[in-house]
DNA sequence: CTGAAAGCGCTTACAG
DNA sequence: CTGAAAGCGCTTACAG
């Protein structure tokens, strides 16, 4: 029943060296001289041996492998940074221990418990619910000295890594853009308001502090959730009490789809009556008619950026490598739904 | 230096019993006294105890991770498939390692090496780039008795179970509905015609079928690739050879949106002037203008259908829990897409 | 119902 | 440059 699994004894017997060497080869050690690795790495190749992972995560107490904590992987706007981290894992040969929240708080913490298992040497966590909960624990997390890398989640924790985005300049500098435009009576559909989601509440921000600066009154703010439907509601609901609006700011493109299709059957043409700014750039912002106005949000990037952390982190490297926060500003992408007014 | 982590010993020592009791509670085992059990159950929570991941999986030699391989999980199609076989891996307590394969087949294989090196179960392949060497390397992992489950790809070995669907009944059935709507110029507009790509074959197929059932000579075919650019450009090449066209069936959603930006481009209504009938029903396929009618392709519950048969299969259920193939046969949304002429 | 012992397949100082 | 030995933290028959 055993000695079935061809393993790194048999490779050393075959070699004629000690199992000591064959690790030494395989771990890529200096020490071992030239004709012995090559007649190693022959027997390897010949039975096609594989180190098996757990026999190596056990004695060497790490296992290559990162979970990965994300919201929603369905949705689009998070598979993306998903890809950046993946692409980054693969170059640098760390397997992806996949973690899909969907905004559950206990599916949240499944993760933690890899990690204290030993499955991954580190997290990588994406967004999230954003809960106090689920706040303490990753406070914990860090004090314990964890590898962890948030990307896209604001948390008030030195220790803690983050790759985020500038929402209070990406939103001053959309509606900055409206109201260059020509536009006065600029409307925000705004996403959740709690406190959790500081997304949220930095982009109403952004719009309220460019309405300030550049002395317009009519603030006109909506909840859309983040959501189609709502938005879709919050559109009609400022089409009726303000129909002299020239100009919709959306907090997501989601919300914005929603708004195109509120406005399509209000009978208003857009960009021609209204103008349109989503947030985003998600890959239905250009797919849609008309495509959409939006800051682009370099997701990408980002997850790619985080997972470089993690494991600049896990390597050892220098603190400088990974301890730092990156705060991305937003690009304004103009496409055919927004158009300068008078 | 050692010591510091707390292991079964530590428990055992605690709970004044050996570690082979405490492995017993571990794994709830029977054959072990009530008392007893509580004592060590008590000690686990509050020292929190976590049993080490690779110290069990080179001890039993079952890691309880399974390989997720994807073609491309930023791509809504898939990603649902990948949420259907995680929540079913939630369920029965299986973690999942992520290979995103970008339809490289040197991708796809390192999820073969993750089972190799014994970091995962067993193999769940959603989809795949349909290439000959990764079908002669499933076919080699099949011999060897991996378990494996292929969803969404035609494979011709019968020792590997799929989860599949029927494609030509599907295009059939769409063809079929388009003529009983009374159109009889009917486009269709298909994917990768290659050997490996069965899906598209399949399809036209069921195209060519139905339009001879019915007696309709004017087959129709432009190859879209599955893209969203080249279907914009097959449309147009449909629509000035053949003026008097009144339908386009295509094989895929995302061909059916760029075909939708042709026709509008080209100045036809739809479905006024031309009806549109999409493949997939993705999510996309609702939020558009005009909404789409399409066949839904089930992938949540063939992900999930996958996986369950997956781990029935490492779970040593009996073979008839995961050895048998499943076709799902598609369903027809009507939306605004299509419409009655005549 | 419980314990002692062997073993899973590697890595890592320690000697030489 | 190489080998022998101890150890990583569990599970699993085998006894009793």
């Amino acid at each position: 029943m055993k000695n079935k699994n061809i393993d790194i004894y048999t490779i050393a017997d075959k070699a004629g060296v000690s199992k000591s060497t064959v690790s030494r080869v395989l771990n890529n050690k200096e020490d071992v001289s030239a004709r012995t690795r090559k007649k190693v790495l022959e027997v390897i190749n010949e039975l096609k041996y594989r180190p098996n992972s757990s026999a190596k995560g056990l004695a060497s107490q790490r296992t290559k492998t990162v979970g990965l904590v994300v919201s929603e992987i369905t949705n689009p706007f998070f598979s993306m940074f998903v890809k950046g981290a993946e692409d980054k894992a693969m170059e640098e040969n760390y397997n992806i221990m996949l973690a899909n929240s969907n905004w559950v708080v206990e599916e949240e913490l499944k993760c933690i418990r890899m990690f204290e298992e030993g499955r991954v040497d580190g997290i990588l966590m994406i967004s999230g619910g954003g809960s106090d909960l689920l706040n303490n624990y990753l406070n914990n997390l860090a004090n314990k000295d964890t590898p962890l890398i948030v990307v896209d989640r604001k948390l008030d924790n030195e220790e803690i890594p983050k790759v985020n985005v500038n929402n209070i300049a990406a939103a001053f500098k959309g509606t900055r853009y409206l109201i260059e435009l020509g536009h006065e009576k600029i409307a925000f559909v705004r996403g959740d308001d709690v406190a959790a989601s500081a997304a949220s509440v930095d982009r109403v921000r952004g719009y309220r502090e460019a309405l300030q600066k550049f002395n317009i009154e009519n603030e006109i703010i909506e909840p859309g959730f983040f959501d189609r439907e709502e938005a879709y509601q919050a559109t009609e609901k400022i089409l009726s009490s303000h129909k002299d609006i020239t100009a919709i700011f959306y907090a997501s493109d989601m919300m914005a789809v929603g708004g195109l299709k509120a406005l399509d059957k209000a009978g208003l043409k857009v960009p021609d009556d209204v103008s349109v700014l989503g947030f985003d750039d998600i890959e239905l912002a250009s797919i849609i008619e008309p495509a959409l106005s939006t800051l682009k949000q370099p997701r990408y990037q980002m997850g790619y950026l985080g997972m470089e952390k993690l494991i600049n982190k896990l390597e050892g490297k220098p603190k400088e490598a990974y301890a730092e926060d990156v705060i991305f500003e937003l690009e304004l992408i103009e496409r055919e739904s927004t158009r300068a007014i008078k």
